[in-house]
DNA sequence: TTGTACGCGTTATCAA
DNA sequence: TTGATAACGCGTACAA
């Protein structure tokens, strides 16, 4: 049981008030300085931390925020938390961390454990499997500061911070198009997914500037990791058996890993038989056999854009609503078979 | 401002006490059925939440606790993390992410602001400068929870989890010197951390049960990164010039990583002219374009026992303090010039 | 079955 | 410059 020293104790040792106490150790100016020496110095030896539960009781601030993460084990996100933690670092916050694991029941119930601990404000980035539009909404509309990161829900009066997705896809697609692939496939994600929407809108108005034939039966939904991805390559390899695409633009590497291992298993090569790109530049993404194509997310920033943005809206409730868009870049690697090195 | 309803508030509402509403909301039996339903469904229609600030102050119990971490974008790392996410989550304590970033400062002054706010116990892997020993132990003895992971400080009080590093370290040497390998480096930790402590004396041990000549010579400090371990290889290659060795056992991955760097800067290759080994089995290690000889450490593992010791030594003051070690793989690669794909 | 009083550690407010 | 009091939201202990 760790022995925690109070305001009172203190003050029972020196014979004053515990107020004194409180005032002298928050250095304010109206306490006799001998009074504030002896204070600070009896604090120091009887080990005295100040109890934030206390303070936070009274003040209705407890200096921290909750953050939502769908997967913990994935670089992007873990670089997105150092992001994070950096700003609340800087800006005297703590941070609790809590893991969706892409589910969207533990989302919820993360949040709400996050709101009994009275955090200033949460964090997120949705679980694939986000549906109840309505609870976010409801806890955004009640005045809990939230921002979205990544993978966002617009329009429900939160500010989101993610990347410029559409452009990226429809940038990354046309490069697949200009090396004269002409059946182009995708792997995608849920469709109530903001991120999922975008890339898959950049994908297809890419096509349709290009005179490309659209067929629906192009795109599977793989979610986003390897498994998913791998899934989604096999059903669409089994339904294009007779006429395979020429390329895949997958909507992240995981799900481009697994693609990758279902094209090989089916016994084609990569990029010659078919060629493949992926979304977010996984560590993995420039060691594998095949180095894979991708668009590179400004991970860290994005972490460090949501959690200004975030406690600039809990500091000050006048700060806007906005959708903060990031900057891509396209990596080119050997899987869409064009030159290395060339970076668009 | 994010409007929190009360229990007083809702007895205000139904015109009965804010006892009643406590009663009824946690279930107790001595309530009326029907205020009860009364009761709950009002709460839920006004959105009540717990405030569990107010019962943490009462109860002094928060079921939160500390991680303090040296670097989170760090694959070992963020797999512990997902491990101590799963122990917290099931038991339902929420867990305070901070990193120390390496630096000791600031891996204290995360200790102390955990400490205000109450948490019920820290998990903490040291800070690559750790050095003010006594400020844990003043901690440890005050009572506040505390449990080690990976880079440990034994003897103060508090539980370890760590992996059996003597003896994985051992093994790898003994790998080098059973290839034919007699002149063998080492790259290492800072002396007051048990981890690069176990990691040197098993290297050292190993050399001296095979008759080897141990020059102190052939240790140069790197610390825990890629650019330490470039820094140090560099030095090692300068002063060993008309001599240099025959292999490397790094302290950890990216050391290695860093060490390959010097090596091939200095034009020589690798296995051929030196042969390197690691220690941690980083996702880059299978992938780089010589693959990296190393100990897999189960992370997540480590993460999720860290976790259980520090709860179960919350929930029970009369859990003992031990030391668990866990068991290390060897991965034999590419890296130290034996056939791949062996594994002891 | 329900209600009242009190305390957890802190600070704002008013009084001395 | 200092102290007494009340309040933050909840639950324990006791009284009704």
């Amino acid at each position: 049981m760790s022995s925690n020293v109070t305001l009172k104790e203190i003050a029972n040792e020196l014979g004053i008030s515990a107020m004194t106490v409180s005032r002298a150790l928050n250095d304010k100016n109206n306490v006799d300085e001998k009074t504030k020496k002896r204070v600070v110095s009896k604090a120091h030896s009887m080990g005295y931390t100040p109890n934030h539960v206390a303070k936070s009781l009274v003040s209705r601030k407890t200096f921290t925020i909750g953050v939502v993460i769908p997967e913990i084990n994935h670089a992007f996100f873990s670089e997105v938390i150092s992001g994070i933690e950096e700003v609340t670092y800087k800006r005297n916050y703590q941070l609790f961390l809590t893991n969706s694991a892409e589910k969207h029941e533990r989302e919820k119930s993360s949040i709400n454990a996050l709101q009994s601990k009275r955090v200033d404000g949460i964090l997120i980035s949705c679980a694939e499997t986000a549906s109840d539009i309505d609870f976010y909404e409801r806890i955004i509309k009640n005045g809990l500061p939230f921002v979205f990161f990544d993978r966002c829900i617009e329009g429900i009066g939160a500010s989101c911070v993610s990347v410029n997705d559409y452009e990226s896809s429809k940038i990354i697609t046309e490069h697949l198009i200009g090396h004269g692939y002409e059946s182009i496939a995708h792997l995608s994600g849920p469709d109530n997914m903001t991120l999922a929407r975008n890339r898959k809108r950049g994908y297809i108005d890419a096509l349709m500037m290009h005179d490309l034939l659209f067929q629906e039966s192009l795109i599977v939904e793989s979610g986003f990791n390897e498994t998913g991805g791998y899934n989604a390559m096999k059903k669409l390899l089994e339904r294009t058996a007779d006429n395979p695409p020429r390329a895949v633009f997958a909507l992240n590497d995981p799900a481009a890993f697994g693609a990758m291992k279902a094209i090989r298993e089916s016994g084609q090569s990569i990029p010659d038989d078919i060629a493949v790109v992926g979304f977010s530049d996984d560590v993995r993404s420039e060691l594998i056999s095949c180095p894979l194509t991708t668009v590179r997310q400004p991970a860290f920033d994005i972490g460090k854009t949501a959690a200004k943005k975030l406690i600039d809206t809990i500091d000050n409730s006048e700060e806007p609503t906005e959708t903060i868009k990031l900057k891509n870049e396209i990596i080119i690697r050997q899987s869409c078979g064009c030159a290395p090195g060339v970076s668009l």
